[in-house]
DNA sequence: AGCTGGATAGCAAGCGCTTTCTATCGTGAG
DNA sequence: CTCACGATAGAAAGCGCTTGCTATCCAGCT
């Protein structure tokens, strides 16, 4: 039925090692031979059992890459950049490894399976990308499964996510609280005081941190707490529209929004607008992570640029092990503010 | 050093194959053994093997999903409703189906090469996305290896490309030409004559059928063919922003832009701003897909909506063989004109 | 001419799991 | 009290490939 190793020796008229070592090229065969094995396969059109190789090798050329949510650009950047820096340098799928991004929608269980699955196939590496889930049951499980999985010999890096201690996984951590510090510190020295916060989902690294952030620098320049302005959404579109009819409720007089991404911020915008405030006259709106449209948006979007690419690659290269893992395990990736039309004085 | 079933099976005091049943739950086994064993597989921490399995079994559960460009939510959002469909109804990891994106960057043999290693992991079903090459010596070899695949019992599906005819795969396909067309349409009949046409790459078929549709509406107008209103870039911003400069060299007095899609329009909008013309007062501009972002453009975006989330669900859902395929093996899908703010009648 | 060693090729033993076929046990029927 | 049969469990034969070890061949030496 389907060509085997068996098939393709017998029609070179060698023995199947011979062909493995051809195709494996880590042995030395006479270059007759080879050409005779290789014209045996292309004339037998054979393809390589995977799953039988895997086993007796006992190594596999899977790498997986997991993000969030696949259909947001924020993860796409680096699932792309990772992905060419491991289908070989050049970005031709040069090494013949498998690099699969694996969507876990957010969810943690997704997570978990996606992995085990990734166990299961023996996987080479693993990039898990973005923030992490801030619960102790689901922290202590990802931490137990990554360091079986970096003890069985899998490499595994954190793009974009704190790192997870003892767990031998590699991270390539964003400086979230110093770029959320930046931009409200931004806002502040325009003049801003009444500052709405339009915060990612609850329980996240990412929505923490930038949090946090925009809280040092309020508490630095000596300005209240004020609990009521921070509304907590998902980091869609959508969660920006309606966050604003909430703040707006609780201040009508905000003159700024500090949104929890720029997809948010471009919700919030919209929102804004639908009300006929002016952006940045009325209010000023900034967003995180520059994704590739938020210089297209009309005012163009003041944010927090991430190197989201970069890091990417940087990922890529230390799963590929082609790149030494930074030192102690962790790199700090920063973020540039960086000030468009968005934002402005306030009025007054 | 790594436990295997045996391992397991000692632990639970059974045989192998007693372990590999319940594991598969494809046989019965009495109640108390199958307890036995689940509690000797968690206090072991076993996983199983996959290449082992699916060497045995002769089948995995790999899914595959290619994409032109994973940092493009047209793909994103197509990739992400494959593979919430191929996990399992409900969008739990249920059927334990690895479901995987890989991105071929639009690269001919990138997009053979991991065919090639899906093949080799005997996967389940490959949904291939996204307009194909039109060349004719790739697309043979294309049709070859999507012909071997599905004669291995790869169940495959193209979502938003025309049917490979004679290879077993099923084909959903978006109709470019009909949408191209009533973008166009509408153009003509709020008055515009003179309209540039930044088109996609040369050689791919999203790009031929909307560029005739375009053609279409033009001669059943009957208007002349102006092929220096026609420039091809690629399917990104700098694309569009790079054509307008070209189309207003060419000539000056365009009233409208119709871009390959909503990206380029992007692009296009800000090269136009730019020059100090106001959209859409001075110059219309239409797009094609209408991504999440488009909406929120100022202004907002006249475009064709694709379906991407639903063609991309019901792929899914044929690669999964929960739905049977289109009768004849092919599927039209249609957009559906949505005229929004950036498009109005010429100045005049 | 006999010997040594490098270069190739082959043998065969698994890798860890699935699955067919067979063995065993317990139970209701006769 | 025996027999047959359904329900379970085990034995063992692979699945297709990799690789350590062995065999062979021939050139170069002594």
């Amino acid at each position: 039925m389907t060509v085997t190793l068996a098939d393709v020796a017998a029609r070179a008229r060698v023995s199947a090692a011979t062909v493995s070592r051809v195709l494996n090229g880590n042995y030395p065969v006479a270059e007759a031979t080879r050409e005779r094995v290789l014209s045996a396969v292309a004339e037998l059109d054979y393809v390589l059992n995977g799953p039988a190789s895997s086993l007796a090798a006992a190594t596999s050329d899977l790498v997986g890459i997991l993000v969030n949510d696949i259909a947001d650009p924020f993860f796409g950047i680096m699932a792309s950049a990772v992905q060419s820096e491991i289908s070989g340098p050049g970005g031709r799928a040069g090494g013949e490894r498998l690099a699969v991004v694996c969507n876990t929608g957010g969810s943690p269980e997704r997570e978990l399976t996606y992995l085990t699955l990734l166990q299961r196939q023996r996987a080479a590496a693993v990039v898990i990308t973005g923030g992490a889930i801030e619960d102790a049951e689901h922290a202590a499980a990802l931490g137990a499964k990554l360091r079986r999985l970096t003890d069985a010999g899998t490499r595994v890096v954190l793009c974009g996510r704190p790192p997870a201690p003892d767990t031998g996984a590699a991270a390539l951590a964003f400086d979230n609280r110093g770029g959320g510090r930046a931009l409200t510190d931004h806002l502040l020295a325009l003049g801003h005081r009444r500052i709405g916060y339009i915060a990612g989902p609850h329980e996240r690294t990412t929505t923490r941190h930038r949090l946090e952030g925009h809280h040092e620098a309020l508490s630095a320049a000596g300005l209240p707490a004020r609990p009521e302005l921070t509304v907590h959404g998902a980091y869609d579109r959508a969660s920006g529209f309606q966050a604003i009819g909430e703040l707006l409720r609780r201040d009508p007089d905000l003159t700024a929004i500090v949104a929890a991404n720029d997809t948010v911020a471009l919700g919030a915008c919209a929102a804004l607008r639908e009300r006929g405030l002016r952006i940045p006259d009325d209010v000023s709106v900034a967003g995180f992570d520059d994704l590739p449209f938020s210089v297209d948006a009309t005012p163009a979007l003041t944010t927090v640029r991430l190197p989201l690419h970069d890091a990417g690659a940087r990922a890529g290269r230390i799963a590929a092990g082609r790149e030494p893992e930074p030192p102690g395990g962790v790199a700090v990736v920063s973020g540039e503010l960086t000030v468009r039309d968005s934002t402005a004085p306030p009025r007054g």
